[in-house]
DNA sequence: GCGACAG
DNA sequence: ATCTTGTCGC
């Protein structure tokens, strides 16, 4: 599947719209959130939450196994597909270049950016360029970038017919006050009131 | 063999 | 990821 991911960009670009997607737990049941977004202007255009059982374990470098299915299906539930998914997961920053986003993004054939919030493998290196890049076998795999000042950096790398370059631009077009692109933010925080709903009733 | 280790 | 109160800092 590595073979598989394309580093161009491979999409309507600019978009016009974006997809954020996320997922959270309470005991067995796996909550996917899909929701859509207006680009550039960031507005809230459709919201899905689907709930599953889960049943594979969390095993670091496999977090696709746990989360692509209900993933999946959160997004099958949205009416309108987006130009591009920013997934909350690893794309090629991952030890065998198929994170969590680069596997979405294969298996759906949708354009990805993986957008985690720290760092699975690779080491920092501290360049002249703006950014601090994520390297791996001397291989730029991502990019660390300081969303919100104050804030610890998030990590950015390809996911699916993106070049990181590309990626990184629209990740920083998707940010405003929070340390979170709007797409993954929404969806974490959805996905998390949704897990406090459910513990509320029962 | 040991430590690191997205969510 | 989840549990969980206070506390520090903008
Ligand atoms: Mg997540």
């Amino acid at each position: 599947m590595v073979r598989r991911i394309i580093e161009e960009d491979a999409f309507l670009n600019p978009p016009l719209t974006v997809c954020g997607l996320d997922v959270s737990y309470y005991n067995q049941t796996a909550i996917g959130v899909a929701v859509l977004l207006t680009f550039p202007d960031l507005e809230l255009i459709e919201q899905q939450i689907v709930y599953t059982k889960s049943t594979v374990p969390y095993i670091p470098t496999f977090l696709s196994f746990r989360e692509y299915p209900v993933l999946s299906l959160a997004y099958n539930a949205l009416s309108t597909k987006p130009d591009l998914c920013l997934v909350d997961a690893h794309g090629q920053a991952h030890p065998r270049k198929l994170g969590a986003a680069s596997h979405f993004g294969v298996l759906r054939n949708v354009p990805t950016i993986g957008v985690a919030k720290s760092l699975l493998c690779g080491k920092i290196q501290h360049s002249s360029k703006p950014f601090e890049t994520i390297v791996l076998n001397d291989e730029i795999i991502g990019v660390r970038i300081v969303s919100r000042i104050g804030c610890n950096p998030i990590y950015i790398s390809i996911g699916h017919r993106i070049s990181l370059e590309t990626a990184v631009d629209i990740t920083q077009k998707c940010l405003t006050k929070y340390r979170l692109p709007e797409p993954t933010r929404l969806a974490h925080r959805m996905a998390t009131q949704a897990r406090l709903k459910l513990k509320k009733e029962g």
